[in-house]
DNA sequence: TTAAAAGCCTACTAAAATGGTAGGGAATAT
DNA sequence: ATATTCCCTACCATTTTAGTAGGCTTTTAA
């Protein structure tokens, strides 16, 4: 499952994307809006800007905002950044491998059917972007 | 990710499907082949005892075995089982569904495409079972 | 030039989940 | 009767998760 983490980050990233035109938005307005914790919306926006996501601006009129079109914004990309892994073991994982303690990886069947689990998954995350999830694009 | 629990269920249960000739096998054996910890594997087995994947017999020349053949136990099972959902959503989880708090389900965008991705994950793994795991079977 | 506005940053905390342990009880085979 | 084996409850330490506190820095604009 998702981390409320990165729950709250995509309705932010997806407030973000649906108010563009309006410029730099307040974490607070977006805590109101989305209904989460301003102090720990705060943290998150924060890592987003540091992965790349989103830019800033202090001062009056400042606040948060999308660096890149929402098109290019990956589902997978913000999903690693805050829970890390998407594959389901280490020793599959593209962005986060680690050896399995406990089995040779050439002997062991596990590895092949989560690999092949991962792909399906990354089929989806990597091909969808912020775009394909906006409220006003709900059909 | 899969929890330790889990990949340690995967571990026991393809000893076990690889074993199946010798009847009942000794949570000890297990524990010693597979490099599992002994009381924590007691507990894992035991779970899935109760989930009806296991049986076992207490006393001398007792252990535990496979109830159903390997062909018949599904990847989904085993993980619902112990970790629970698969779904990377509450909202879009066929066997764990809640309610999401913050998001209206109509009109939120994200539980299309995490539902996309569980149907993708669950395209493995309702259909791969246990015989798909063997270590002997690795090609 | 200074005060308000806004994000930046570090540290802390409570609760839950994870991974594992202890120890005795109950059933069974010989 | 007793050794063997699983059953069961409770406990524990560590890590992760979710969230909070409070002050610092940068920027804008009066």
């Amino acid at each position: 499952m998702l981390s409320k983490k990165t729950q709250y980050a995509f309705h932010a990233l997806t407030y973000l994307a649906e108010n563009q035109e309006k410029g730099p938005i307040l974490i607070s307005e977006i805590s109101q809006e989305r209904q989460i914790s301003l102090k720990f919306l705060e943290n998150i926006l924060l890592e987003l800007k540091k992965a790349g996501v989103l830019g800033s601006k202090k001062g009056k009129g400042g606040g948060y905002y999308l660096i890149k079109p929402p098109e290019e914004v990956k589902l997978a990309k913000v999903i690693r950044m805050l829970d890390g892994p998407i594959a389901l073991l280490p020793c599959v994982s593209l962005n986060y491998y680690e050896k399995c303690e406990n089995c040779q990886e050439e002997i062991c069947g596990l590895n092949h059917v989560m690999a092949e689990v991962r792909d399906n998954t990354l089929k989806v995350l990597e091909n969808k972007t912020l775009a394909d999830v906006l409220r006003s694009s709900a059909s």
